[in-house]
DNA sequence: TGACATTATGTCCGTTCTGACATATCTTGT
DNA sequence: ACAAGATATGTCAGAACGGACATAATGTCA
């Protein structure tokens, strides 16, 4: 359900691989765009993984519950910049998040 | 008025990876800003290495001379996502860009 | 089902970022 | 030294972003 629910999200505000070919994007803006998901898509895995709630997310990084959702959600409105700076103050370390935001086909579990 | 002032200082006898020990900054805060300026720094290294202006890659990236030299300087007024933009646009893939956040311990040689 | 926790969505308003411009400071070639 | 090209620095109006709040979905459990 997961999977379902992001779809329609994607579809809705932001265009990912899938919705690349509708709309003319051009190979940058893709590859911005991707990054961005895949940073978000990192920060929920990394977040339940520590099993944080938004709230306590939200706490953690001095925001609010619903950016941290727009953060997970890869919204327009977030910037790269808070998502890495996210990420970090999970714990992540440069390497990690340039990982999350490039990964390699088959990376797994830790 | 802000912290232009200690910009100044950083980037004045800035050696990568000694931010950290002048002003008290927190691990997330110092990953964060080594992460920017080497995104500033491979920012140039590829500007040149393509033999470009920085009026040049302004055009590239629609925006002005003066931004793309506070880009390369790390100015704190240049986000993380304008750099990535700034990399993407000079055809760095999502691979190169992630490499040049976290660069592996290697000596610039020739 | 109802009560509760968690997450999603929408909006507002202050803050930060950005492009543009002006101007200053190098660089380089003559 | 001068000129011309390139880069650096400062400023500002407008755009984009961020936190906070309200509220709606969604999920969970007894």
């Amino acid at each position: 359900m997961r999977d379902s629910k992001r779809r329609r999200l994607e579809s809705k505000g932001w265009k990912l691989g899938s919705a690349k070919e509708f709309l003319k994007l051009s190979p940058e803006e893709s590859a911005f765009i991707e990054m961005k998901l895949e940073l978000a898509q990192g920060l929920r895995v990394r977040r339940e993984r520590c099993n944080l709630t938004q709230i306590q997310l939200a706490k953690l990084v001095k925001s609010s519950q619903s950016r941290v959702a727009k953060m997970e959600a890869g919204d327009p409105s977030v910037s790269i910049d808070l998502l890495i700076r996210s990420l970090l103050a999970l714990g992540a370390s440069k390497r990690e998040v340039a990982k999350v935001m490039s990964p390699s086909k088959r990376s797994s579990a830790t």
